[in-house]
DNA sequence: CATACTGTAATATTTTTTATTACAGTACAA
DNA sequence: TTGTACTGTAATAAAAAATATTACAGTATG
């Protein structure tokens, strides 16, 4: 479904904290220990969301768009969920009353369930993240 | 991770919510066009937490072990998921100071969220669920 | 203009999920 | 007491999803 690993975003973030100038995508790779191309999409949809900047070019790469007290976890998860966690692919049989209706039904409850997570990650800004590490 | 899907099992239950006496794998598979195994499996889930009871052989099925009122979404949620919905693998370099800790730091948040979750499905009975079908 | 980056597409590989097959065990019913 | 209709579960196959790799055009810097 082409989703990007929160763990991944939040990890790219956190480095982003820690740092005053650019950071490369190939430094944050092996930190990570993904492939340079993984955190590059990942920053892609940090950026569309205004969360990071991105420079090309020689000495090039990414850095907070904005201060990490004003960063909330919550926004981390919407740049990269697309879809609600909780649910995935389900095709119930149409000619099955219980299963016509379900579809719907799942989706409103998974949406409800969403909201709960964006709540708890709404309280927590990536500065409080960040300044669990020495 | 040999993860049952919630909406299988919730999808199972509503089923039997709706059925006096015991109801096949195949016939459930077929309303929720999966394979009649994964309905074994996700009733072996929820058998063991004892919210189903099985009968084998001839005329045997499953039906529900206690009332469909007395079953919160959340138990469901817990005979499935094993693992945090939102944490995945995760395997940052042990070299950075940053990825040294922040698998810990993630596992924790990890379960704050899915904490959120479960309080959410606390407050939905099976019976409440299965009331929104005529 | 050489160098060191980003952006992104195309493809391959790996991992995870789901399906299928197979078959032993159990209960009912003629 | 035997055939029938189920469950339980393991082993394997297939499909789907995530991730890695390769490739290369574009861009800023010195």
């Amino acid at each position: 479904m082409d989703n990007v690993e929160f763990a991944t975003a939040l990890h790219t973030l956190t480095l982003l904290a820690g740092s005053e100038d650019v950071v490369s995508s190939a430094f944050m790779a092996s930190s990570i220990n993904v492939n340079p191309v993984v955190v590059r999409k990942s920053l892609a949809r940090l950026r569309s969301l205004g969360l990071v900047e991105t420079r090309e070019g020689k000495g090039g790469g990414a850095r907070l768009a904005k201060p990490a007290s004003s960063i909330l976890l919550s926004d981390i998860y919407k740049a990269v969920n697309k879809a609600p966690l909780l649910g995935r692919t389900n095709h119930p049989n149409p000619d099955c009353p219980v299963g016509r209706q379900i579809n719907e039904r799942l989706y409103t409850l998974y949406e409800e369930a969403d909201k709960a997570i964006l709540e708890k990650l709404e309280s927590i800004t990536l500065a409080d993240f960040r300044s669990k590490f020495k």
